[in-house]
This record gives C-alpha cells, sequence and structure tokens, in this order.
DNA sequence: GATGAATGAGTTTTCATTCAT
DNA sequence: AATGAATGAAAACTCATTCAT
C-alpha cells in the first residue's frame, strides 16, 4: 500500500535542525527552474526521511512521498538511492561549511576556532540528535565526507600550531583526535542525554589532546560554550 | 535462487583476523554438546559473514549457507537475525577482553597498558580490516559494546591518573578521547593503507590528551608498538 | 515454485453462483480508471479463490495470480490478506442486500419475507457450494457480517411481529434462530446433496420458531419456494 | 526457537472448563500403559492449545511442549496434525455424550431434556469461552462431529415426540433448528457478554420451534436454567 | 517532466515433518 | 519409545526499479 508511506511522510518532525537544515536545503527554492526545484525537494525530503529513519530503514518510495512526488519522479532525478543519499551528504558538508566560516570570522586564534567547532557539532547533537545520528551514519558510510569536515577542523588546528598553541604528532593524527572524540560525543549525546558540563569536558580534552595546557584549555571549552544554540 | 548463498559462502576469506575470531568462536568445538556446537558454527559463521558484508547487507540466509545448515535450523537456534548479531558481539568482547588481560598482565603503568591497548586495536584494523569494520560497525549499533570495550580502557585511565601520569577532565570523556581516536583511526587503516608510523603517532596522541607530556607520550607509543602483531 | 499459484488459478471454477459474485464484482469494472479496476479484480479474484480454498487455505500469492497480476501489486492495494478479506465480505454484504432487497419490494408480510430470505440463503448453497462456504466461513470470522446480514432479517421479523404474525421472546433470539438453522442448513445442502424437500422443512421450522402455526409455516415455506434460481 | 513453544505452554489457563475437559482426558491417565498414556497426555494439550489459539493458530511444536514432549514424539503416535485434531474431536465427544448422559438420567419428558441440553451448552459457552469456540470450530470442520453431537438432541427430540409436546416438520430440520440456534449463541456468548436472560431466551425460543406453546417453552426453559453449572 | 501502476527479486519467518541416535 | 536436531517448503511482506502514458 503506498498510504503507508504517505504515513510516514505526514509525520510531524519535531521543531530541530534537521528541519533546519531540510529548510536551508529549500532555502530561496523557488527562483530555480523546475527541474531543479524538484530535486532539492527531494534531497531535503531525503534528508527529512534519512534522518528519522535512518539509512537502511528509508525506503525510496517515502522519501518521494516526503517530497509530494511519486517514485518514478525520484528516478528521473536520481540513477537509484545511494545517488540521492549523496546528495544529502554534500548538502550537509555545504552547510556545515557555511556554518563554520560563519562562526569562525571573528575568531583569531586557532584554539578558539577548534573550541567553537566542537561545540556547534556536539550542539547539533542537543538539539537535532536525529540529524546528529545522520550525519554519523553518513561518516560512517563514506570517508569522503569524513575528510570534507576534517578539512574544517584542520585549517584550524594549522592555525594554532603556527601560533604556538597546538602541540601536535601530526596533523592527521590531530585532526582525527578531535573528529574522533566529538563524533563519539555526538552520538553519546544524541542517544542518552548527557550534562552540558559533559560538552565542556569534551572540548577542553579535545583541546588538552592538542598541546594546550588543562587550565587554558578548560578556559577556552568555557568561553566558546556560551553561544550554544546553534 | 539458493545457490547464491552458497557462493557467497564459498568465497574465500584473506587470511585474517576475521577468520582468527571466527576460529577462536569454534575453537574446541567439537568437545560441546550437538546443539551448543551448531550454535557455535552459526556465531562463527555470522562472524564471517558480517564482517564480510557489513550488517545491513547480510542476509540470514547466508548466514546459514555459511555455517552449513539451513535458515530453518538457524531460526532452531536464534529468534532473529538481532540475536545472533548480539551473539557475535558478545563473543567479540569476550575475546577482545581476554587478549587485552594477556597483555596487560606484564605491564604496571596505566600508561603502559593504555598504550599497549591502542595499539591492539589498531593491529587488529592492520592485520584484519573486515573484522575491524565489523566491530566499529557494531559499536555503532550498540550502545552497550561501547560500553563494555570501554570498561576495559577505563580501568587503565583511572590506574594511569592514580599514578600521577594522567591528568583529565572527566573519566568518561578520558574514555571518549582514547575511544574515539582509536576508532576513527581503525577506521582509516581499515580502509585505506596508513603507514604503521600512523599508529604510534596515534596513540601517542591519545596519550598526550590524557595528559601525558609529548615526550613521554611518544616514549611510550614507541615502546609499545614493538609488539606489534596480535 | 510460482507455477504452483499459477496452476491454481487456471482451475476452471464450476459454473457456479461463486462466478455469480465473481461477476458481479467485476461487472463494469472497464468503465473504472486503472487502479480501481485491478482492485476489482484482486477482489473478484479473492472472492474466486477463497471459495475454492478456504480462508486458511488461501496464500495471498494464488489470488494475485487469479487475478492476472503479482502478489507485488497486490500489495499496492491491500496492506494484507485480512484487508482482502474484509473487501470481500463486504462486497458479499453488498450483493446479498441487493439482491434481499430486490425479492421483498412485491412481499407484504414479513413471514413471507422472511420465508423468501430463507429460501434464498439455501439456494446459495444448492446453486453455489463454495460461495456459500465461504460466506458461512466469512461469518465465523468477523461477528460484523454476522450483524450485517442479520439486520436484513431483522427487519423482516420485526414487520412480522407488528403483523401479529410472530410470537417471539426477543428480537436477537428470533433473529438467531432463523440465523442459526439457516445457516446450519446451508452447510448441510452446500457439502451433502440434500433433497429439495429439506429446504422447504428447513423454512417451515424457521417460521414456526417464530410463532406461526405449523400450517401457516408450512404454508409459506412452499409459496416462497417457488421461485427458485437465484 | 524452541524455547518459543514452551512459553506458550508456560501460560496458565485461567480455570475454565477447558481445563475442565483437559482434566477429564488426562483423568486416571496413571493405569494406562505407557504408550497410551503419552498418547493422552499430548490429546489433553492438544485440547489446550487448540482452545487457546485456534486450529490454524496451533503448532505442533506448541502442542508438543504443552504436553512436556518432543515433536517427534509427537509423530511417534499421530500420522500428521489432522490426526490429533480428530483425537481431539472424538473425546470432546465422548465427554458431552457423558455429561448429557448424566443429566437426562433424571429426566422423563423430551422436553426437558432438550432444554437442559440447550443450556448446557450455553453454559460451556459462558463459562468457559475459549473451550466452547474451539468446539464450534470443530464442528464447522468435520461434519462428523456435528452430527455426533446432533445424535444426542436427536434421540430427545424423538421421545417429545412421542409424547406429543413436539411438532416438527422432520427429525433433521428439529435437530439442525436446535442445533444452529445453540450454536449460533454459543458464539455470541462466547465472544461478548451477554446477559444470562439470553440464554433462557435462546432456550425458549428453541422449544417454541419445536412446537411447543410459548408458554410452556418459556416456562421449561426457566425451569432447567436452574441448574446451571455445567 | 511527472505520474501511477506494476513488477519481481529478495528477505524474514514459520512449521509440519523426518530421522539418526 | 522418546529425543533432539535438522530440514525444506511455503508464506507474508518489502522495496528498488521500470515503463507506458
Amino acid at each position: 500500500m503506498d498510504s503507508k508511506y504517505k504515513e510516514i511522510a505526514a509525520q510531524p518532525v519535531p521543531r530541530s535542525l534537521s528541519a533546519g537544515i531540510e529548510m536551508e536545503i529549500k532555502a530561496d527554492i523557488t527562483s530555480l527552474p523546475k527541474r531543479e526545484r524538484t530535486r532539492r525537494q527531494i534531497v531535503a525530503a531525503a534528508m527529512n526521511v534519512l534522518s528519522r529513519q535512518g539509512i537502511a530503514g528509508s525506503a525510496v518510495q517515502g522519501i518521494a512521498a516526503q517530497a509530494g512526488v511519486t517514485a518514478g519522479t525520484f528516478y528521473n532525478h536520481f540513477k537509484d538511492k545511494d545517488e540521492v543519499i549523496d546528495a544529502v551528504a554534500v548538502w550537509i558538508i555545504k552547510i556545515l561549511e557555511r556554518r563554520a566560516g560563519e562562526s569562525r570570522e571573528t575568531l583569531s586564534l586557532g584554539a578558539e576556532r577548534v573550541a567553537n567547532g566542537c561545540h556547534r557539532y556536539l550542539a547539533i547533537a542537543r538539539n537535532d540528535p536525529s540529524a546528529a545520528l545522520l550525519i554519523l551514519e553518513l561518516a560512517m558510510g563514506s570517508p569522503e565526507l569524513l575528510t570534507a569536515i576534517g578539512a574544517i577542523v584542520r585549517a584550524d588546528i594549522r592555525l594554532g600550531v603556527r601560533q604556538k598553541d597546538f602541540k601536535i604528532f601530526g596533523e592527521k593524527t590531530a585532526v582525527d583526535l578531535v573528529h574522533g572524540l566529538v563524533m563519539l560525543s555526538m552520538r553519546f549525546i544524541a542517544l542518552g542525554n548527557m550534562p552540558s558540563s559533559y560538552e565542556r569536558s569534551v572540548v577542553a580534552t579535545a583541546l588538552q589532546g592538542l598541546g594546550l595546557s588543562p587550565d587554558r584549555a578548560l578556559k577556552l571549552a568555557q568561553q566558546q560554550a556560551l553561544s550554544k544554540r546553534r
């Protein structure tokens, strides 16, 4: 029965960042040529459905229904299921990069930027657990997403090293440290309900791992924690 | 088409630790009563198939075929796919714990133990990429596995703290640091082919994240790296 | 083996009322939009298969094959087996009601109507044993069908009571009397081959149970028996 | 998994007539030779499981588990599932006949006996709905059970006719009247909760259908209703 | 470009039944 | 006689994908 998928589509999404990402994908969609408009609608719908049901649990028909089109239309725009998943990943990277760019502008220290970046990711997990879990799931599946996200923090770390704040054993390892810790913490935050003190502790630990003294690590973690939402 | 599953079963498994784990599961299987013997055979087969095809990509039929029984027999022993996956996870934990226990006996310092443990996990990724990826996938799915594995390193960290080697912001965060970094690195090692210098760098970074000075971190990382195989 | 279901579909249906009901369901099907057309085809096929094989003995695949579609298509139209069975029941009620309405128009007495109704059901059993058995099976499974059919005879009984023909102990019990007797007789007629005198005897007994004198009961039973076919 | 069936077996049976019949089947089982003892145990278990889960919903393995034996043993005693169902039917007939015999001894009038018999069946539905539903289900499947049970009431009706109480149109039809009404009422009682006034009304209606005057019918229905339990 | 309808290959799961011990 | 283990055939249901209109 097709109605089944309509039902899934009808379920309200709790006001959340997933809706946030979904909305960003659909932003100024009206100004686009028709073909691109439908495509975007489908990608946004996929973002929505994938975060709610997980990758394996999502069906093309569900995504199509959520987008308000039929499965046939889906295949007019995407070769197969994987292709739309890739498209979602690409959009997520794009959006995360933009957000990262926005907040980094005002911060001059690499350490600050790293702290800020970590907090931003942890906030996603807190404010929109399902989007966070989707990001993690995507990251597991495609090393590209991992690398892309890594590129951002890599630049910040390099800056921090130049500023003599960080002492690291290798750029890649340093990125992995931050990355690994943050992703694992995102999972815990998204799944359980960790106290917000956990988030600060995570960020401080990451900074210490990059070579900061415990004191400075903690101080920076606190500082950047302030601007929480988003 | 049933032959499909036979083909899967027939594919040779590259000489690997998965075979290693698979073999450990089947060790002294002959001395067991028949029921338990079959059950073990299925668990071992599941270990084999799951690592080759991933969790979502594995079918009960395939596991049964690999075990040399029919799907019906599978369901005589396990309620469903999830149950056998849990059984695999339990076995993996058991085996990892045993291996961890063996090597820790000779090490008195928490820092040494942590270094050694990290190296051990990274070695799994190097020697048996698919088993490593399965472990990672299992860990993503069930926080219990995560916690179980975490318990081992947690004890080592606590020891290191008592010995004034580690300076941490919280036990959980410290565990997550090690865990997150090691798991991410395992993925990279399993997927690409990282140089073995990467492994040392990873371990050193983890130790520095726990509060060790760069020098000692690096030294310990080197030291424990020696006993690689296994 | 898929051919199994094709064979079932290929078996000729003995010229019968089941075919009758099946045909009524498919009547003017060509004028319908495609989706509804297929749906009807499946319901008609279900009617066919269910009467031949019983509810428990019927498989979705068999119904689909009989309808000339695949099982997948079946599930595009019905959530599960139960849903198509319900649809069959609804159609049967609809058809039985229509038929009842047609013959009642010309009869002014409640007693006549009851006699006529009973004969009509018994005729189904005689003319189309398997359809009758299906109706009985459906009635056992869902009290709603029972109630729906009951509503028809209930009105007739009420009329007869107002006309001082019937003396009953309660409307429900009266309905149950007619219902119980007719359904049981339908079974006997459908299974064995009872003489047509049995049918008259059944109707007379029902009328006597409703309070008619033996003479009038028998007379009415004879009278209404004349218009047999259908 | 086999444990599944053990769980079913472990569910407590509400104190009931089903347990009653089950117990009667197992009565003085200890004095029997081993082979017969096991057989009885299985039949009793079948009675238990069939009433709880319906015929289609019962599995051989469940019956075996309930009997405390394995499925293999089941097949040492019965050719197939149908055979044990037949055996249950046979036992039910035997028990119902015995009970009927017990209460009829004291009643001299056919009308009394019929009234008493009807009440006895309705009481089964009230006191043990699931056993009643099983009896009905069995009756639908095998005309033999129907006939066997019918034989009892047939004798009573014949007696009533000789005593000039009943005026009927044929013995078979008269039996069917009683039978049909009682079985349908049993279903209603077993499924919903009908008031006990319903039972009296049912019996009165049956008697009126056999030719009794409304007054006598009602009086006898009341009279025989007194000895309810069992 | 979009639709809606159909497909068919999977996949899980259940269960009556067999059989060596 | 009983067991316990295994079997294999069938059934329900899902879903990615195709295609004529």
